[in-house]
DNA sequence: CGTGTCGTTCGGAAATTACCAAACGTCCGA
DNA sequence: TCGGACGTTTGGTAATTTCCGAACGACACG
């Protein structure tokens, strides 16, 4: 595979991967690594990201590292090279981990949130009892549905659709 | 509840809401209008949330129509006014499908990529079989994944839940 | 101990984004 | 048909973010 066609073969992954860099709130750059990642021949060190993607070599160390805080990419020792390497992280427990763990968190603060609003608005004089409703209705659906996703990681795939296509008869 | 008490309790949600808006790709001024919208007693008005968040006219206005695109607020008709207020979405089932159909459009965007990339692959002279493989195992991964969350979107929370402690012992 | 190779950090420039004020279009009542 | 109240769109500006090159620190090898 000559450099050309690999480079038309990387577009669609790259979009792909920079519109879900960009929908988790980070920068472009950090898509089109990993997708250049995504799909190498083999590990690849800074050097080659660097050429591969166009980026600074600052660039690519500094969004190498939050790629691999976000659980995307990895470190590898290659035998007789002192330079890192880096490779995608493809398993797909790993995958599905990531995937979860971002709405968690997010959804914890904001379960945080309701919780401290609720026990301020309750403490409150002339509290509306419509907000107060309101604020414990969806602070009871936030925690059913961090039970939820709590349940949803303790399985694998293939699991929870068996369990849930047999559900569904 | 005068407006002083009002504000130091509105502090929680709208830094949770911040929060999760730049999560999602949006700016501060997204979570600030919804944490208002959010615990305020009654629909608002532009103009109120104009004053509450002391954004100007054209900031609440375009920001709330990406909170409505969302499906994180919704216009509502008060008798006698011919402005336009604004109400939370706050039903269980609304929120839930605002959870996870984000997750899903970018799944399938990624999903879409991996298709498009395995086929040319394979069309490809000099492929390395490693790199198809990953490719493939991500693809069928994604695939499942896309399968779970269209199972799990056909469910509400409680049935959920339900489930997935039964299948727990 | 030097020397060269790596990766990270830092300061500033360039590009992007968020925001505001003003102009504009629309709808309704007089 | 005019006037006024509303909401949206637009152009410019301020602030933020992204990115690069240079300087720096760490480490291995001669």
């Amino acid at each position: 595979m000559d450099r050309d066609e690999s480079q038309i073969l990387k577009r669609y992954m790259v979009d792909a991967c920079v519109k879900g860099a960009s929908s988790c709130g980070c920068c472009d750059a950090v898509g089109v690594l990993r997708g250049t990642l995504f799909l190498a021949d083999e590990p690849l060190s800074m050097d080659q990201l660097v050429e591969d993607t166009g980026y600074s070599k600052s660039t690519v160390s500094s969004n190498m590292s939050t790629l691999e805080r976000l659980g995307m990419a990895k470190r590898v020792i290659i035998q007789g090279d002192k330079r890192y390497h880096y490779i995608p992280v493809t398993d797909p427990d790993s995958l599905k981990k990531d995937m979860t763990i971002n709405k968690r968190e997010e959804m914890q603060s904001i379960m945080v949130a309701l919780e401290k609003t609720e026990r301020d608005l309750r403490a409150c004089e002339n509290i509306s009892p419509a907000t107060l409703e309101r604020v414990e209705r969806v602070r009871r659906f936030y925690r059913r549905m961090d039970r939820l996703i709590d349940l949803i990681s303790r399985y694998n795939t293939e699991e929870l659709i068996e369990l849930l296509e047999r559900g569904m008869i």
